[in-house]
DNA sequence: TTGTAAGCGTTATCAC
DNA sequence: GTGATAACGCTTACAA
């Protein structure tokens, strides 16, 4: 039962190996007749063709590539990978692919697992993230002429193919929704400060007081540790100020309830007297106390157009413009008045 | 660039295209002069093997399977499903395998997807999660010689390859732990009932009363989903009862949590009037007030046992027991006192 | 010890 | 319109 080939639908149906194949691929020109005895047998024998030897004849596997950078136990609570990875997978299904995923924990075994990839053609194309100032995998991939996208930004913009959600806007958006709600004094909690989403998102920022005419002090502006426990440690820092803050943009939700905890210990109410604001719209902001406000990704529309767009550029259709945002979202909770 | 073969090395190293496959595969009869010649050539090209063309002629993929049965958004805060994929992943990795993820929405999509992963080979063998009661893939697979491991509990014990987490055990500690902290009135909120994890843990919990002399009360016991407004429903109806619960066991963390707002917001004071505890030990225990006590099932250890066995079962080695069963862990927090 | 050649299951290009 | 036949890139008898 196990191995039915095309060959041996051929016999049963008493025409050649070819013209299964034929039938199979909707070629128009095949007969009517021949058509039904062949689909019949087809359908008893419940026969679908070897994804193998597709692959190596059409040179190509159907498969598209994510290459994880994170040990496992870091990947499990982090809800934007596994939201992406779940959008990606139903669109690639959509289409007619599957989803191969890897790991390397690594920058060393990154290179070797992205050479991998690439060389041994396992994948028709690989969907990149969290992309580094200067990425060796994208100079290599554009080099080889290996399909593949970008989520995050790159310069130049029409380098190469790239979907990004606008964190500069979301950091924007986020600021002057506050300086709307009348608050001037507004602190800015990062995450680690070499990462491009950081900066983005402070950029955002800065050009939102800048625009309302609101001087930027540097003094409201901290970094810390993605963790409940980072968000308590610069909200601390943020309260020793002469000045304190009225606000705070948080570079996540998990930051943010961490600052907004700290407040509450030193018993500020919230959002009457320090409104807090986070980023990702993760579960989280529906299970604390006040409920809080948050500037969601769009992950499922940025990983459908990525994905969309790597099987264009798989499959030889033009994909412009090559750099593609998608913007964010607010969503106005308590934590916010 | 692009396509280097093997024919291509054989020319430039002055060999037969045979004879590299040789070279590349460690035949002990190639001889050193021409082994050398042919690693040369071929780490000058850096040439990798082609995997398709490997697949189709080895007939096997070195690819696992695993079918996510949820819709996107809810995997994306399903921290179970990633560390249980990034730890496969891992696994997998270590030798020599990849994982193909697949979604499928709908219980139709279901035998869609798992009939069609079958039947084209495009992977060597599948993980199975969140096995029901009569699990047609299962019968499936079996008839079919195909191989998978069950990560669940399945009965006749050596009818299939199967890695456990004890969750009779589980509900069993978690219940027990309870009773000696002494609840006497103590509630089971599971997830759908029709899940072996849902019927498994309720197993442990009966067991558990029983063998404390406590009589088993249907009313105590609800099924819901698992959410946190699953959580939150559930908890509504056991308040609604003449005699409330003084102790809750709740299916996952979410469901817990859940609950547990929805006793505070009665007023209810916890653990001093009501303990809970939850199973998964997620980062979320750790994010309520007060924190919450938790069950954690092992599941690196889980995904790298089963994925091991999967690949055994691939590769023709046998499989002894064919159940494993890997223990829990009970992580105490405030909410049980 | 090495080269030649068959074949893995398809698709596509030929003749007929 | 249909049936032989040649690839696709690799592994492995078998021949030399």
């Amino acid at each position: 039962m196990a191995d039915i080939k095309q060959s041996e639908i051929a016999r049963l149906a008493g025409v050649s190996q070819a013209t299964v194949s034929r039938v199979l691929n909707n070629d128009p020109q095949v007969n009517e007749e021949m058509r039904r005895r062949v689909l019949a047998v087809v359908e008893m024998l419940g026969y679908v063709p070897d994804a193998r030897a597709q692959s190596l004849r059409a040179q190509r596997t159907r498969l598209l590539g994510l290459v994880i950078h994170r040990a496992p136990h870091a990947l499990a609570y982090d809800p934007f990978f596994s939201a992406l990875m779940a959008s990606i997978i139903e669109e690639a299904g959509r289409h007619g692919y599957h989803l191969c995923v890897d790991a390397a924990r690594t920058p060393r075994s990154q290179r070797a697992i992205y050479e991998e990839l690439l060389r041994t053609r396992r994948v028709d194309g690989l969907i990149l993230v969290e992309s580094e100032t200067r990425d060796q995998r994208i100079v290599r991939l554009t080099e080889q002429g290996f399909p593949f996208v970008l989520l995050g930004r790159y310069d130049p913009p029409d380098a190469i193919c790239s979907v990004d959600n606008d964190n500069v806007g979301a950091g924007f958006m986020a600021t002057e929704f506050l300086i709307r709600k009348g608050h001037r004094r507004i602190a800015y909690i990062g995450g680690a400060s070499g990462l491009t989403v950081t900066r983005d998102r402070l950029q955002g920022y800065r050009h939102a007081l800048e625009q309302h005419g609101i001087a930027y002090d540097p003094h409201y502006v901290v970094f810390t540790e993605s963790s409940l426990l980072g968000g308590q440690r610069a909200m601390e820092d943020l309260l020793q100020l002469p000045q304190p803050p009225t606000a705070v943009v948080a570079m996540d939700d998990l930051i943010a309830v961490g600052a907004m905890r700290t407040a509450q210990g030193h018993g500020i109410r919230i959002p009457d007297e320090m409104a807090f604001i986070g980023f990702n719209d993760t579960p989280l902001c529906e299970m604390v106390e006040p409920t809080l406000t948050s500037v969601a990704i769009d992950i499922p529309t940025l990983a459908r157009v990525a994905t969309e767009r790597l099987i264009a550029l798989i499959e030889g259709r033009p994909v412009e413009p090559r750099r593609l945002i998608v913007p964010a979202q607010l969503r106005e909770r308590e934590s916010t008045g």
